[in-house]
DNA sequence: GCCAACGTTGGC
DNA sequence: GCCAACGTTGGC
């Protein structure tokens, strides 16, 4: 099972607003690196999701409804999105400190290129992830 | 506010 | 096709 990485600025679009909203189109992505991603992605897939810029955590599960189609935001019909819903909030948030501090999630894709706004997660740094949530 | 990393652009 | 310059992003 196939674990990601998403990443959105609380400012622009917050875990608890994801969380209000039921679902949403993860549209905006414009680096080709992420687009692979996106293209990868199946329904059911995980995807870890972290507040960049302010709080810089985990702090929440999304799951992966639908499939890549063409990002209805983009001019370029090859910029594609796909559909998540919100999971399950973790019990504890995991800070990028300690992401960074962890020697089984410090070489994670996320962390070694940050910019990176998708971004695939390991079974064992997801496992490692879950643990710094408390499970 | 600064710097590092990365992608894109444009001149050659 | 190369590479310097520039813009963007994100963390500190």
């Amino acid at each position: 099972m196939p674990y990601w990485l998403v990443k959105q600025e609380p400012t622009t679009y917050a875990w608890e607003t994801f969380v209000a909203d039921g679902h949403t189109d993860w549209t905006g992505v414009r680096n080709n690196a992420a687009r692979l991603h996106l293209l990868a992605m199946q329904r059911g897939d995980v995807a870890f999701y972290y507040h960049s810029n302010v709080g810089l955590e985990v702090v929440g599960l999304a799951r992966v409804t639908k499939t890549a189609f063409q990002d209805p935001t983009a001019d370029d019909p090859r910029w594609v999105c796909v559909e998540l819903v919100p999971e399950a909030g973790v019990k504890a948030s995991v800070p990028l400190s300690a992401l960074k501090a962890d020697p089984r999630t410090a070489n994670m894709a996320f962390i070694k290129q940050n910019r990176l706004s998708v971004s695939p997660v390991t079974d064992d740094e997801a496992a490692a992830i879950l643990d710094l949530a408390g499970g």
